[in-house]
DNA sequence: CCTATAAAGTTTAGGCTTAAAGTAATATCC
DNA sequence: GGATATTACTTTAAGCCTAAACTTTATAGG
């Protein structure tokens, strides 16, 4: 299974380790990546299975059922994580669809402000409700122990790098 | 920040909760796609600015440098968790850009396998290592104890959403 | 006021990704 | 050996996604 002991090694690639190679970092970046994808790809396959939808459409539904009062375009990039021009085609395919609504704020003409129509609303319901079996049904061999050990290791985790982000990078 | 409370409830949408809703769940698999999504985003925005090269073209190249002696196009769709045709575009320019070499394979004409040329392990050996430690810093406020256990507990998620998919799926 | 700057979205060009249909080569079964 | 099925890969159409350039509107500073 690992080609390790096949590689044929000269002088120059070293086996002898760099101080910090980072290697178990690495291992568990992958694996985290690995796990993610896993699960993810999962939800993608039974969203569009079960109805029809892409997890992008289904996630800005996700964000809108939570801001009664709607959410501006600006607003969903930050939280759903992706540019602005990726939202705006994304709110374009929803509207089109019926399931969402998108009106110009009353004080600011730069600004769109979205919300789920009431089909919208309807629809999410429906396959938020299956969704969280399904994501039950994934995590359902975790003891409750696992989840919580889980959750606070991500928390870990994600202030992390945060702190290594906004450090590291010139922003 | 919680909005629960200024929706209006009526008879049909019951505020008691369903014996079994999975909210445990669901935020854990938030908290686990944001993180990975975080790191996700940056470990790209790095890789573009400093190599000028995508993460994709970047994994390909890593599955290449653990095999010797090459990949077939299917084992590389299997072991990066996508497609046949997305393998295709990504090898085409890789191969385009010199970074690959693909071969048709001697017993099977159906066959191609791809492998790493020179410039192509060279340029992936200096992206590895800087990418190594960005990884570093961006775990670096998680001790070894973090370490393993987040390792850990992602095995167990890892075999735990398997067992779902094949069991759960029509597959 | 009026100019400069910033902010909210949109557009554009290009790459990534998929499912589904298609092509060619191999394997299987009678 | 010839029909049938499977396998490896490619093509196609459509959606997702980004960075960079752009438009429109709002804000600040003089």
């Amino acid at each position: 299974m690992d080609d390790r002991t096949t590689i044929p090694l000269d002088a120059e690639t070293k086996v002898t380790e760099r101080p910090d190679d980072h290697k178990t970092e690495l291992r568990l970046w992958l694996r985290l990546l690995t796990c993610t994808t896993l699960i993810e790809n999962e939800v993608r396959r039974r969203l569009r299975d079960n109805f029809d939808i892409t997890l992008p459409r289904f996630d800005l539904l996700a964000q809108l059922e939570r801001a009664p009062n709607g959410m501006t375009l600006g607003e969903l990039s930050q939280r759903m994580m992706v540019s602005n021009g990726n939202i705006t085609g994304l709110v374009d395919r929803l509207a089109g669809q019926g399931l969402i609504l998108r009106r110009p704020a009353p004080n600011d003409r730069r600004v769109q402000i979205v919300s789920l129509t009431a089909e919208g609303r309807r629809f999410f319901r429906s396959m938020a409700r299956e969704n969280a079996d399904w994501i039950g049904q994934i995590f359902s061999e975790l003891s409750p122990g696992d989840i919580s050990a889980l959750m606070s290791a991500l928390a870990k985790t994600k202030s992390s790098a945060r702190k290594a982000l906004d450090g590291g990078a010139r922003r």
